[in-house]
DNA sequence: TCAAACCCTTCCATTTATGTGAAGGTCAAG
DNA sequence: CTTGACCTTCACATAAATGGAAGGGTTTGA
């Protein structure tokens, strides 16, 4: 497919994608005409690479794992070298502690809204107190 | 305290706190002097600015949410205007959704880590097979 | 007491990262 | 032969952060 309708597919523009290939994190096939041609995978990579750069990733960093996590099989095991792997395992902890982090947040949050919940209704009356719950 | 202790116990900087304050995450009580004092609860304040921002969150939201989750009891639940419960809602929701992804991602790291760890201990023999495992 | 270390504000410039706009030209289909 | 999608390239925008200088007050400890 031509990047037009893989911006569509994904809900990003032709020019976002012209810019991942140009920092090495989407680089496309070319057809005969000098066109990018991107095959299906390429959706499910985008997402991944807009989803990784939404959780603060660096495209330094997203650069070296997208290649290790888009294969649906580890067949490409083998091209890892030690610096690779060390940044995987150092990435994958970073991961772990920013879900945790987030986590605690997010259910901070979802706490105050519980509170503020409970707050107006008990401020109105007794009515609607389970209502419009998650 | 002062700002030098803060930003020591905080791993940042005093030029960063100051910043923080001119964009109104940070705000610090004066002391006589003029001086800016900081309690306690501003350590923790601090690393969830920090961890909010590294987690992708506009300093825009930060300051939003970050007064209805520092408190440690819901006591300031009644200055919460609608827009500000809707945004909470959507950042709420918004979390959620990165913490799936994380989570997503950070499995497949660890996985393709392992599937390299038995790789590898194939190519040598069959020695530490499980070692170092998380 | 006095110097070093810390703090203050203001202003301005720069950096890094992510992303967008637009000009000028090519390709393909109706 | 026009229209729309694509190409490259250069410039600009925005957010977060940093650096530094000017110019001046405060704390601390030798």
């Amino acid at each position: 497919m031509r990047i037009g309708q893989l911006a569509q597919r994904t809900g990003t523009s032709p020019r976002l994608l012209r810019y991942y290939e140009e920092q090495g994190l989407l680089v496309a096939e070319r057809s005969g005409n000098g066109y990018r041609d991107y095959d299906e995978r390429y959706v499910e990579r985008v997402r991944q690479i807009r989803g990784l750069l939404e959780s603060g990733l660096p495209t330094r960093v997203i650069k070296q794992i997208l290649p290790c996590i888009s294969q649906p099989g580890a067949i490409y095991v083998s091209d890892a070298t030690p610096e690779t792997i060390a940044t995987l395992e150092q990435e994958r902890d970073r991961m772990t502690e920013r879900i945790q982090f987030l986590v605690r947040n997010r259910n901070a949050i979802a706490a105050y809204l519980d509170a503020v919940r409970s707050t107006r209704s008990e401020d109105i009356g007794s009515d609607s107190v389970g209502a419009a719950a998650e």
